[in-house]
DNA sequence: CGGGGTCTTGAATATCGTCAATCGGCGTGG
DNA sequence: CCACGCCGATTGACGATATTCAAGACCCCG
C-alpha cells in the first residue's frame, strides 16, 4: 500500500509539472478533468479513514472500493461498495464520515479537493455535480437502509440485482467482494447470505460458477422477492 | 389537510402580493429569507408524497414531521423526523425520494424551490448551504443505516439520546410520535419499542410520566448500550 | 361514563445468529 | 507433480432475539 505522505509528495510533484495532465487525461466526472493521479492499491489497502482530513476526491478505474462505518465493537457497517466510474469520498465538510479500502487490487483516480473546490466557485457546472452527486448518495443511502429492515432472503435478492445491474452483465455476475463484505452490506452474517444463496441455488434462481461467479437464471423471481 | 391545489394558490397569490414577506419575515435557513409562506397541517396530514414534483422547500416552525419510505407490502421505513427549525424536502433532482406527514398539528414554512434555486445561481454562500444541508442529511441516513444493525436495546438507547438531544431538553423529553413511528424508525415492531422501553423502566435507566413522557435518569447508561 | 385509539403484556413461533466442524480451491514448497 | 496448509465458504446443531398473534390496560375526549 502507498502511504499518505507517497500520496502528498505524489500530487506535489504532478502540480508542478503538470505530468498527469499531459500523460493520462482521465476526467474526474462527466468530462471535467482536475489533473488527478492515478494510484494502484493493494488489496484491502486503506484509501482513506473516518475522521480524516478529506483533501482528495476518488475515482475507481479499475477493481473495486468498499466505504464502512465500525462500531466500537467491531460491527462493520459498508455502505457502499464502488465500482469502476464511481466517484468517491467527495465531502461538503472538512472530515471523510466514514472509511475506504480497495477490495482488491484497484486503480483509483486521485484528485485534490482544492482543485475541484475552487473551480466550483466559479462554475456552476461543477457546483452542481458536487451536489447532485452527494444528494445520489443519499438516495443510494436512503434506499440502502430500506434494504435494512427486509428479510434475509429479500435483502440477498435485492443485492443480487444490483449488481448484476451495475457490473454492466453478461448473463453471469462476478462478485469482487467477500461472503464478509456481502454480510457487512447487507446486516448479516456470512452464515445467513452463504445459507440463503444455497436456497437460491437448490431453486435454481441463481447458479454457481465458482463461488464469486453467478448466474441469475430467474431474475424475474428475484425481483419478486424485492418487495 | 390543505390540498396541493390549494397550496399552488396561497403562493401564487403570496408571490404577486408579497404578504408574507412584510408580514412573516421568516427564513428559510440561517438568515437567508425566500419569502415563503407559514402553513398549517393536521396530524397525519401528507405534506408531500414520494415520486410528486419537489416544487417547495419546507422549515419546520412548530410541531413535527416523519419522512419515510414505504415497501410495496406496506412496510414502512421513517427515513427522519423533523423538528421545528429543521429544514427538509430539499432536492436535486426534479422528485422528492420520500414521502413527508406531520405528526402532529404543525406548522410549516414553505418556500417555492426557484426562488431558492435562482438566488442559489449567483449567490454561493446559498448554494454551498443547499449541497451542505444534503451533506449532512447524508450523514443522518449513514449514522441511521448503521443503525438498524445494532439490537433492540441499543437502538431504543441512540433513539432517546437523539431526541433528548434535539428536543434541547430540560431533564424530561416529550416524544411527538407514537411507538409505530419509532418503531418504523428504528426498524422494530411496536411491542419490542414498548417492551425494550418498559424493560429500560425497570432498570431506573429511564422513567415514564406519561407514555410519551420520559425522564432520562440515568443517560450515561444509555451511552454505554450506544456501541 | 363510554368508546376508540394507543400502549402494554403474555405466550408461542420463526428467523437469524452463534459455535463448531468440514469442505474446497489455490498457492507454496518439498 | 503432488502434498500440505491456509483462507474463504459451506453446512449442521443449537440458542437467542425479535416477531407474531392475541388479549387486556390505559387514557384522552366526547
Amino acid at each position: 500500500m502507498i502511504s499518505r505522505a507517497r500520496l502528498t509528495s505524489v500530487l506535489r510533484e504532478q502540480s508542478a509539472s503538470k505530468a498527469a495532465m499531459i500523460a493520462g487525461r482521465l476526467p474526474l466526472f462527466g468530462d471535467m478533468e482536475f489533473g488527478g493521479v492515478p494510484m494502484s492499491f493493494d488489496r484491502n489497502a486503506e484509501i482513506y479513514g473516518e475522521g480524516e482530513s478529506a483533501d482528495y476526491v476518488y475515482r475507481v478505474i479499475s477493481g473495486s472500493v468498499r466505504a464502512y462505518k465500525v462500531l466500537n465493537d467491531g460491527r462493520r457497517q459498508i455502505t457502499a461498495f464502488y465500482l469502476p466510474g464511481d466517484v468517491f469520498g467527495i465531502e461538503s465538510g472538512a472530515e471523510h464520515s466514514n472509511s475506504a479500502e480497495a477490495i482488491d487490487k484497484a486503480t483509483i483516480l486521485v484528485v485534490r479537493r482544492s482543485s475541484v473546490f475552487s473551480t466550483a466557485e466559479n462554475n456552476g457546472d461543477v457546483a452542481r455535480y458536487l451536489w447532485s452527486a452527494t444528494a445520489a448518495e443519499l438516495k443510494r443511502s436512503q434506499n440502502h437502509a430500506l434494504l435494512l429492515i427486509k428479510t434475509a432472503k429479500e435483502r440477498i435478492a435485492a443485492f443480487l440485482l444490483e449488481m448484476a445491474g451495475r457490473l454492466a452483465g453478461q448473463s453471469c455476475v462476478e462478485l469482487p467482494m467477500s461472503r464478509q463484505d456481502i454480510a457487512d452490506y447487507l446486516g448479516l452474517t456470512i452464515e445467513t447470505v452463504s445459507r440463503t444463496l444455497t436456497q437460491l441455488s437448490e431453486r435454481s434462481t441463481i447458479q454457481f460458477l465458482g463461488s464469486r461467479r453467478i448466474v441469475l437464471r430467474n431474475p424475474s423471481q428475484l425481483r419478486a422477492l424485492n418487495a
